[in-house]
Order: C-alpha cells, then sequence, then structure tokens
DNA sequence: AAAAAAAGGTTGACAAAATCCACTAACCCC
DNA sequence: GGGGTTAGTGGATTTTGTCAACCTTTTTTT
C-alpha cells in the first residue's frame, strides 16, 4: 500500500514541475491565437481525417457546447467543413479545409519550435533517455484507459 | 538535429497523453471549488511557509493582478493572511490562515484520492518503473531552468 | 542626493474560456 | 411506436485570464 501513496506523491510532484515547465498554468502557452483546446482539436481533426463532434468530445473530455462553439468558429474562419453525415443524420463529418490544415501545421511548428527551444542544450544521451522516460510513462498509465 | 526533433514530437505526444489524463484540459479537474491555480497557489503558500506574493509570480509565472486577485479572494474567505512586510514595504508576507492550513490540506488528500483511483491495477514494478521514469524527466528537462 | 528605473501590488476594464441547462432531432431497440 | 439515449445547438452566466494604468517603495544611476 505504502508504494501507491508514494507513486501518488511523485505524480503530483511532477505535475507541479510540468504544468509550469509546459506553461499549462496560464500565461501565454502559445504566443498564437489559439487556446490549448483549440490547438488540441485542430490536431484531432488533423489526425483523424474525418469525425464527428462527439468523437473529440470523448477523446478530449471537453464540454459538447463548448466544441460545438469552437467548430462554429473554425467553420467561419474557414478552417474546418462540416458535412451533414448520411449514416446519423443528427451528426456532422468534419474535416479541415486546404487553410485548416496549413494553419494546423503552422501551429505545429510553433509548438514544436517552442519545445525545441527548450530542449538547448540536452545531450543526445539526455535526449534518447527523456524520450524512453515519456513513452514508459505513457505506457505504464495508458494502460489504465478503458 | 534529428534527435532533437524526434524529441520533441515524443514530448507533444506524451502531452496529449498527460494533459487529458490527468484533466489539465478543462472539465472537471477536480470536483472541488478550486481552479488548478488556485490549488497550485494554495499549495505553494503551504510549502512556502511565509513568501511576498511576487514568489509566486516568480514561480507559478501567472500574472500578478490575477494573483492578486485570488489572494484577495483567499483572504475573505479566510484561508490566508497578509502582514505588511517590515524590511519592504511595498509586499506583504502571507501565510495560510488554520483553517487555509486544513483547506489545502483537504485539497491535497483530494487529488490524492483522484490520482490513487487511476494507479487501480498498477503492479508494485509499474509503480516503481514509473516514479523513477517521472523523476528522469524532472531531472532532464529541470536543468533547462535558470 | 536627486533623478530615473525597476519592483511589489492593486484596480479597472475587458476578453476569452468554460460550464450548465434546456431543447430539437434523430436513432436504437424491445 | 413509445421510452431511453446520443448528436448537436443556443441561451445565459460564471470563471479565468490578460492588459494597461497607476501608486508606492526600493534600487540604481549619475
Amino acid at each position: 500500500m505504502e508504494i501507491y501513496s508514494k507513486t501518488v506523491n511523485e505524480i503530483r510532484k511532477f505535475n507541479r514541475f510540468y504544468t509550469v515547465t509546459m506553461c499549462f498554468l496560464s500565461s501565454g502557452y502559445l504566443d498564437s491565437d489559439y487556446s490549448i483546446a483549440e490547438t488540441r482539436i485542430l490536431f484531432e481533426i488533423n489526425t483523424h481525417g474525418t469525425c464527428i463532434q462527439s468523437d473529440i468530445v470523448k477523446t478530449l473530455h471537453i464540454d459538447k457546447s463548448y466544441l460545438s462553439r469552437i467548430i462554429q468558429r473554425f467553420c467561419k474562419k474557414g478552417l474546418v467543413e462540416k458535412v451533414k453525415s448520411d449514416d446519423d443524420k443528427r451528426a456532422s463529418k468534419i474535416t479541415l479545409t486546404e487553410a485548416g490544415k496549413l494553419e494546423t501545421t503552422r501551429l505545429i511548428a510553433l509548438t514544436n519550435e517552442k519545445i525545441l527551444s527548450q530542449l538547448a542544450d540536452l545531450s543526445h544521451d539526455e535526449c534518447d533517455e527523456l524520450c524512453k522516460s515519456l513513452n514508459t510513462v505513457i505506457s505504464i498509465l495508458g494502460k489504465e484507459e478503458i
């Protein structure tokens, strides 16, 4: 039992560290016009290719009305296209337009840039170890997912 | 150079995973009355013992006006006490009241509980490995801090 | 020691982000 | 074909977070 509370504490410690270093805790996560959620949504549509809103709601765990409005905004901006689904007339298939894809890759490049700058003086080996550790965390915590 | 962009991608992958599993991405991070930022602030004052606001601004990288208001709220709620500093008459020393300490430990317990539930069926060894990996990430990324 | 610059904090005024709830339409299935 | 569920929207509001101006004190510059 002791090992569990130790692990919980380590996770909390990590969270305190990581939220700050990755700027998840407010204050300029990216200097773009997109919030973290918006970026994630664009990315999600980009990788899914085509999907419906409830897919995103499920994977991202965000409020559906919130998402609805964000998608609306994206449509108005010409980043996303909605097409009534044939199989399910309640739903709409959403996809990125060309402009949307462009904007998404631009955003990804921007995040890459930012993260890269934080890796400034890591050695080859440290990068390697970092990658391994991150993947270990994913594989361990990820297996809990239903 | 290649190793860096690989690392960046791994970090991005990790972020996508971690923000969702830890519910950093909106929607009920905790079912308490406190936001992530507020929780972190309480925790910070708790561990610092006594500090001034700009200490918190520095460690948490949040806007000073934002913090100012949160502290004001905490004062009204009787969680925090402000005392004009002697060494610097611009600043105020802030500390948790007894109620504040109580509330903070209650909050910590709540987060612990939540994280613990996510560790449900991890083995002893997996916990160990998880802790090691988290600490490795901290030690590697942490050395960049100035 | 006076002037200038910087640091600690507060406030006003907003903008953006997020939540809650009610509601329509379609689907599922027994 | 009626009862529960799912997809999505819209209203209303709260919470969060930002920006800039401001006052006071401290520090630095000259």
